[in-house]
DNA sequence: CGCTTTGTTGAACGGGTTCAATTCGCGTGG
DNA sequence: CCACGCGAATTGAACCCGTTCAACAAAGCG
C-alpha cells in the first residue's frame, strides 16, 4: 500500500504540493501503528509529552470532565484525521481523546512530529492548514451550543460527519455507518441523552431523517439542511494552494 | 517603535524563534495600518479574497449569523490576536468580524500572507502555534456553551479575557477595562440579554465579580475560578519550543 | 442465564426565554 | 438650554425547551 492512500497524506497534498522528502517524513510517520479499544484512552487531559495520532481507522471522540462530573464532548474525528496535535505543541493535553470503535492510529511522538517542523517547514504549513479545517468544525459546534435547538443541532451534527465522511470515501448516497451512541451525541451536543432519544424520534417521525442500529438514513435531505441551517462550505477544499 | 514592541511578534517570538529575514517580513505585514468604528466590519462572512489583520488597538468580535436572524459570536480579540485568518486560507471567509470599540489593525493582504508562507515556513510553522492557542480557547468556549451554567459561563469568560489582558499588559491586578455590552456577552454566552444582566447582579450582589461601566472587577478571585471551573493552563505559553 | 449497556417513554421540575415596561445617560437639533 | 430620541441597563411575570427522576424493554455478553 503506497503513502499515497492515507487520507491523511491526501488530505495534506489537497492544501500543499508536497516534495519527495516531505512525503518521506509523513511515511515515517505511519511506521508505528497502534490500536485501541473501549476503555484505554489514546490521550489524558493532563497528560505531559503525549503523542499526537494519524488516525486510520475507526472514530474516536475529543472530550473534556467538569469538576461537577459532566462531560463535554468537543468532537468527533474519523479516519484522515490527526488527533492530539495541541498536547505535543504545549507539551500538556487539554483533552483526552477516546476510541468509540475498534480504532487503528498511527502514533507520532513529540519528537518526530517537531523534528518535521524543523526539518520540512512545509510540512507544518500543511498542517497549519488542516487544523483550520478543525477549527472551522469547532466553531460550527459552538454555533450549534449556542444558538440552535435542539433538533438544528441534531440534524447539524449528522450532516457535518456525513459530509465528512465522503471526503474521505466513507460514506456515499444518503446513508452512512454511524458508531454513536445517544449518550455520545448527548455530550457532544450539550444535551441528555433522554432529549436526544425524543428528538432523533421526532426528527424519525417527521420523514427527515432516521438514526437505527448504526445507521443514519437522511429521508429528506433539502428540509434536514433547511432545519438545520447546514452549508458544507466550510468542509470542503480545493488545492493545492500552495504550490 | 520596533518591531519587537508589537505583541503579535512577540507572541510568535514565544513559540518560534524567529530570523532576521523572518522579522523583516513580519515588518512588512505591519504597514497597511487602517482604523475601524462601530458600523463598518474588518471581515463579511461569505466575503472572498478577504484581508487577514493583526490587531493592534481595540477589541473585536467573530460572528455568524444564523437564518432565524439570531447571532452566535464565537469568539472576542484583543491586541496582538491575528484575524481572519481562515477568509485567506480558504479564499471564502466564515464568519464575520465586527469592531467593538475604535479598533486599528494592519492589514495583511492574502498574496502578502501566502508569499510569506512559500519565503519563511518558519512563519507558518509559529502561526500553527497560535493558531492552536485560538483553538484551545475557542474549545473552552465550547465547553462553556455546552455544560456550564449561566453564572459559571459567564465567570469563565471573564477570567478568560482577564489572563489575556494580562499576557498583552493591558491589564493588572484584580480588574480591568472591558467594552463588551450585555447584548455581546449575551451573543457569546448563548443566552438573552436579560439573562446576562440578571447573572452580573447574582454575581455583584454574592460578591464574585462586578462589571459596571466598562470595568470588570474580581471581588472574589479564588471562589469565582471554582465556580467557573477555570484553569488558565490553555492560554499560558513558555518559549521558545522551536529553536 | 443474570448482568450491564443502550434505548425508550412518562411525569414533574427548573433554568433560561420572551414579552413588556421603566430608567438612565448621552448626543443632537431647535 | 431643553426636548427629543436612542441605545444600554434593569426588573417583573408568564411561558417553554430541555432536564431530572424513574421505570421498563431490548440487545449483547461472560
Amino acid at each position: 500500500m503506497s503513502i499515497h492512500d492515507s487520507p491523511f497524506v491526501r488530505k495534506l497534498g489537497a492544501y500543499v504540493a508536497l516534495s519527495d522528502p516531505e512525503l518521506a517524513l509523513l511515511e515515517q510517520f505511519h511506521q508505528n501503528r497502534r490500536t485501541f479499544v473501549d476503555g484505554g484512552d489514546l490521550v489524558y487531559e493532563g497528560e505531559t509529552n503525549s503523542s499526537a495520532y494519524i488516525l486510520v481507522k475507526g472514530w474516536v471522540c475529543s472530550y473534556k470532565i467538569l469538576s461537577d462530573g459532566s462531560r463535554q464532548i468537543v468532537g468527533f474525528q474519523i479516519p484522515g484525521d490527526l488527533l492530539g496535535l495541541r498536547g505535543v505543541l504545549f507539551r500538556t493535553a487539554d483533552h483526552s481523546i477516546e476510541p468509540i470503535n475498534e480504532v487503528e492510529a498511527s502514533e507520532v511522538k513529540t519528537r518526530e512530529l517537531l523534528g518535521a517542523f524543523e526539518a520540512c517547514p512545509r510540512l507544518a504549513t500543511a498542517i497549519l492548514w488542516a487544523v483550520s479545517t478543525d477549527e472551522a468544525i469547532t466553531v460550527e459546534r459552538l454555533v450549534s451550543l449556542g444558538r440552535r435547538d435542539a433538533a438544528g443541532s441534531i440534524a447539524h451534527l449528522f450532516l457535518e460527519l456525513g459530509a465528512r465522511l465522503k471526503l474521505v470515501g466513507l460514506a456515499t448516497g444518503n446513508s452512512y455507518q454511524c458508531p454513536l451512541s445517544q449518550y455520545l451525541l448527548a455530550d457532544a451536543l450539550g444535551l441528555s441523552a433522554v432529549h436526544v432519544n425524543r428528538v432523533l424520534r421526532q426528527l424519525r417521525e417527521e420523514g427527515l431523517m432516521t438514526f437505527r442500529d448504526g445507521t443514519v438514513t437522511f429521508d429528506n435531505l433539502d428540509e434536514l439542511v433547511a432545519l438545520a441551517g447546514f452549508d458544507k462550505a466550510y468542509l470542503d477544499y480545493e488545492g493545492p494552494m500552495l504550490k
